[in-house]
DNA sequence: TGTATCTTGATGCAGCCGCATCGATCGACA
DNA sequence: TGTCGATCGATGCGGCTGCATCAAGATACA
């Protein structure tokens, strides 16, 4: 294992900088608009789109820690946005669903949330360079 | 302002996916060696760098909040990686220098951190590519 | 069937973060 | 010089994270 390149170093930086600064634009975006955080999100988006589903299986769709997730869980059902139910088929487990409130929630969060996402990728980019970046961005993960 | 185009959505996907997965990797690399946390890092270099300089100063180099700063700072000089000395020419201030620890700490971290980034960016992708990477992460930052 | 092992999800604890605010000092200006 | 607004850095508080662990249920297998 020789050191990196200078030019690796300079991407590491850009990536972790670029990823930090998208971050916090748009948690600032949903803040500002008295929405929930930027998590709540992507839960919200996979249950609408996958349907009800085990947290198990919602850990491994967003890639979230299982400690991480059960309290996000408990949080949003708090808020009223998912409904929690026990699994007929595993004494064990739960159906996470959405209610008409989280789709509501998503929603409500969107415009907000695309602003940001618009003014950190879209904007400063030409489309082929956004195509080019989801490329290589591919590649690392 | 109308709806992100999808290379878009892809793009920030995975902007977020790479980047956390890019800090989890570094950050266990770290842990898995009995190393101080990821952010001391960045610390070390700049004072190493640029030679002992102003809590306000290091802020604005490492973009990072206020108190989350001060502390940082403060478990660093705990843990005996940084002196922290009254600035002269301004009773508010304070001058933050490295100690000969923490330029051994910069040196012990090095390895296992380039480990890290060699894993995230330089093993997967060509020369070219990482220079295209890197220029299109400076636009969006 | 009975037992050992694995999986699922929750939680106590300590540490870090975000927010608001504070005390101290500085700089500008009448 | 005295006053006022700005800047610097610290900190109390509540919320979130990471870690280790737990209890309950599923699964495998003798």
């Amino acid at each position: 294992m020789t050191t990196p390149a200078a030019i690796t170093l300079l991407a590491w930086d850009r990536l972790l900088g670029a990823g930090a600064r998208a971050l916090r634009t748009a948690r600032a975006e949903l803040k500002r608009a008295g929405l929930p955080p930027l998590e709540w999100y992507d839960i919200l988006v996979a249950l609408d789109r996958r349907g009800a589903m085990r947290p198990r299986d919602l850990q491994r769709v967003l890639d979230i820690e299982q400690y991480n997730l059960s309290r996000l869980l408990a949080r949003m059902q708090r808020a009223g946005l998912v409904t929690v139910a026990p699994c007929l088929s595993d004494g064990r487990g739960q159906i996470v669903a959405l209610t008409e409130a989280g789709v509501a929630c998503r929603t409500a969060m969107w415009p907000a949330y695309a602003a940001a996402i618009h003014g950190s990728i879209e904007a400063p980019l030409e489309p082929d360079e956004r195509i080019h970046l989801a490329g290589m961005l591919q590649k690392i993960a």
